[in-house]
RNA sequence: GGAGAGGUGGCCGAGUGGUUGAAGGCGCACGCUUGGAAAGCGUGUAAAGGGGAAACCCUUUCAUGGGUUCGAAUCCCAUUCUCUCCGCCA
């Protein structure tokens, strides 16, 4: 969410930014709220004082002309509470502005490649799918899951549930002993107001699985990404400096609904409502972004270096990007059976744009109250890390070389294949 | 599910109708002390919103929302969250 305070500066430069992001929102409506509003302010908080005064002089002559003045200010309140929730609703629907780094851009055509790595591979045979793999192995298995839940939900299983699962703690691993996160295992579910903090709420409700909890409380929602609640550790806090800067990361489920992807990535397990995903997450001082997302950024694709995976660094342009990212950077892995590359970590600096909304705060150096930046980053998406490694290691004969940093954590095999 | 206790500043914790934004402690910052550190001593240290070029001023805030009152952290009601005990269960 952004700075009222920020965006009143300098309403055609915000303006100008969002027309970037390709979002149509009449701001002539904040900017007339916003002065509607505060005129209401002032109005009740000149009543406030004279109400104030009268009592502290505690003169009985004067209490009946207080009660009046309550109920003039009872008036102003409501007036202006109704004011104040139109402008909250409409600043919780505005996108974060591209930081001047994003390339502009309508959608992923617009994307721009930073860098390529590794090399990719060379079959004398026609690769097969990921699917096509799993299932000759009998260790995908898609019709199982149709049956006892539904689509776009798999079954993995022997060999490939365990390089599943080596590949979840070889990233963790990395990360917590090279990479400086703190290991975390966090609640799956979210509430209301953390969905709120990351940005999934209120505008991608359609995105998101509700869990029903009876208890008459707060809504909760099964985590699209471990980032809401990662992210949400810092919600309604104000840090000191001496704690930044803040590294999470945790191997979690994740649940998204994936309502209009209807059609798109149908097969395998490119795109399920369930999928395991490691997840890395910052909290910095605002002026650090840029750098802890460079920073970040390597930390996800030295996981792809170590497991000798072919890949690009896209910078999303700024029609692509998610809600509250101020710049993105895709990886994308090479997937020899599509023939190209595809998305395999999202790392976004988000600015100070959850901080606000989450209503986090750091002092700095001057002892001022600042709204920290946040980042998060897929250190990677496992279940995509374990199509990748079936397509780019498959051997004719459908088996599976297992890359060798992910030996140690499946018994030192060194391939899948049947039996 | 049954019974009870409680939500106060960055944190802990006093405070039961009138300068209480809130004692005390911890933490933090600065200074003194020291060869340097620690300890010790001294000083300072809430947030949000509004106004102002600034100094600074004003309003609000003791879980949330209502109520009583001239006046509420303090009294009443509702909601919510946390903790303890019992039951149930991984």
């Amino acid at each position: 969410m952004h700075d009222l305070k920020e965006i009143r500066k300098d309403f055609s430069t915000f303006e100008e930014a969002l027309k970037k992001r390709l979002v149509n929102i009449d701001l002539n409506i904040l900017k007339d709220l916003d002065i509607q509003n505060r005129d209401l302010i002032q109005k009740k908080e000149l009543l406030e004082k004279e109400k104030k005064d009268i009592s502290k002089s505690k003169d009985k002559s004067l209490f009946a002309k207080s009660k009046e003045i309550s109920r003039s200010i009872d008036k102003l309140y409501e007036k202006q509470k109704k004011i104040r929730s139109d402008l909250e609703k409409i600043l919780s629907n505005i996108p974060n502005t591209p930081h001047v780094d994003v390339p502009i851009g309508k959608n992923d055509n617009d994307n721009v490649e930073v860098t390529r790595s590794g090399e990719i591979p060379e079959f004398d045979f026609k690769p097969m799918s990921h699917y096509e793999i799993g299932e000759k192995l009998d260790m995908l298995d898609f019709d199982l899951a149709t049956k006892t839940t539904g689509s776009r939900f798999v079954f993995v299983k022997k060999k490939l549930a365990l390089l599943e699962r080596a590949i979840s703690n070889f990233m963790l691993d990395i990360h917590i002993t090279k990479n400086g996160y703190e290991e975390i295992s966090p609640p799956l579910l979210a509430s209301e107001n953390s969905m709120f903090g990351t940005g999934q709420l209120p505008k991608f409700e359609n995105d998101q699985f509700e869990v029903k909890l009876d208890e008459g409380g707060e809504r909760k929602f099964l985590i699209p990404t471990a980032e809401v609640i990662l992210t949400n550790i810092v919600k309604d806090r104000i840090i000191g400096l001496n704690l930044l800067p803040m590294r999470f990361v945790a191997s979690t489920p994740c649940f998204r609904k994936e309502a209009g992807s209807y059609g798109k990535d149908t097969k395998g397990m490119i795109r399920q409502h369930q999928f395991y995903k490691v997840e890395m997450v910052s909290i910095v001082e605002q002026t650090k972004c840029m750098e802890e997302l460079e920073r970040m950024t390597n930390c996800a694709t030295g996981i792809l270096d170590l497991l000798e995976l072919p890949y690009r660094k896209v910078i999303l342009c700024s029609g692509d990007m998610g809600f509250s990212a101020e710049k993105t950077y895709d990886i994308e892995v090479w997937l020899p059976s599509e023939n190209k590359y595809r998305e395999i970590s999202s790392c976004s600096s988000c600015g100070t744009f959850q901080a606000v909304r989450m209503k986090t705060r750091y002092k700095n150096q001057k002892k001022e109250t600042l709204f920290p930046g946040t980042l998060n980053g897929s250190g990677l998406a496992i279940g995509r890390t374990l199509i990748a490694v079936m397509e780019n290691y498959q051997q004719k004969d459908g088996s599976i070389r297992i890359p060798k940093v992910l030996r140690p954590y499946m018994n030192n095999l060194e391939k899948i294949s049947v039996n």
